[in-house]
DNA sequence: TATTATAAATGAATGGCGTTCATTTTTAAA
DNA sequence: TTTAAAAATGAACGCCATTCATTTATAATA
């Protein structure tokens, strides 16, 4: 009756607890993506998972705690991608042009995200004691850094500018794409404008 | 009794009411710089101000109203500096370069607006009725968009990238400078992303 | 199986906030 | 002095994030 085949050797006790908690996640990306995070209520996704609204709290510390971890999630995805596209030996600007495109399509694909993940990077109206020493943008940021600071040690960029201030810039580039006013796609306006700061980044 | 070189030909109740609203202003500057945009209540504000809660929304429609109120007077601000600086007859990039130091020092010496400058270009957290749709995000762009325009015309700025496109750009470096982890002054920050960003831009 | 201990779920209660509104106070006009 | 209108007011409303005492479900133990 125990070991039947169910899941690993999970006791009852264990499954429910990740299915409350899978089932939270779920509700809250169905219910952040339809009306975004601040007119989503803790109550409406807890009805979305058809449980109790206490229970929340058994899960997330707060609201703001879910939306970190949904985003921290989907950073991890995106580190993955980049690893794969890092072994095939391009070269930095290069490379960078191929995340760049990759970014924009992953979050084309996850449009519903953009403004979470800009809110979670703008963490300017979040009272003091709850900013998150985590940061998931600087996580996103890093990305580029890695691969701009190998760049600079093969000579392929430009070294009198930090290595910092230029990864800062490609993650500036996402954050004004998503509210262009422009009619371009996501991933149209990022390669337009990868393209424009590479010919100032490439070493001469 | 009434025309008494007071302040105008304003009666009693203009002036009572100019004062009540500048009252009001100067409470929600003193309370937003020390503690913040969300962390700033209503109650606050009019505490503060010493007038009563209800009396707030004589003046301003809602909490978001007066915040997009005092960032659209310091653009206005800048603006007039802008107009100034462009009596000079600069060349396109020489001005950009002008203009984003202004700027930097600008909201380097009105530091506390940072953060809701960026609050208020990033609508995502309203509430879908109240998004603003005067923006003053895209007016600050509009400052670079009329230089670089000019800049195209005289052969000065690369005519393959369309002008929104890279006003657009330079907006995101104030944002970006803002939640910079570096260690550098907002205005070396600005400088040095400036002069990358032109290095690319500049016609050949 | 029966009993005890522990983890998890629950929703009413709490406190804070933005906003509204019926009423009062102040000023202007007649 | 009376009347009309603007401005001020704060109690009341509704919404919401979060807490907590209590109940329910599961695991451990005898």
């Amino acid at each position: 009756m125990e070991g039947t085949g169910k899941e690993e050797t999970l006791g009852r006790r264990e499954r429910k607890k990740l299915q409350s908690r899978k089932a939270i996640i779920d509700a809250a990306v169905k219910e952040f993506a339809a009306k975004g995070f601040r007119e989503t209520s803790v109550a409406d996704i807890m009805n979305a998972a058809d449980l109790g609204i206490g229970t929340f709290y058994n899960y997330f510390q707060s609201k703001e705690d879910i939306l970190m971890s949904l985003l921290a999630s989907l950073i991890e995805q995106m580190e993955e991608d980049v690893k794969a596209l890092r072994a095939e030996g391009k070269s930095s600007p290069e490379l960078i042009a191929s995340v760049t495109i990759l970014a924009a399509r992953f979050l084309d694909a996850n449009r519903f995200v953009l403004p979470l993940f800009l809110a979670a990077s703008d963490q300017s109206g979040m009272p003091e004691g709850k900013r998150d020493k985590r940061m998931k943008s600087p996580r996103f940021k890093e990305i580029f850094e890695n691969i701009l600071q190998e760049g600079q040690e093969k000579g392929e960029i430009r070294k009198d500018v930090p290595v910092l201030l230029i990864a800062e810039m490609f993650h500036s580039l996402y954050q004004a794409a998503a509210f262009s006013a422009l009619d371009l796609s996501f991933e149209e306006n990022i390669a337009m404008k990868t393209r424009m700061l590479l010919d100032g980044i490439r070493a001469k």
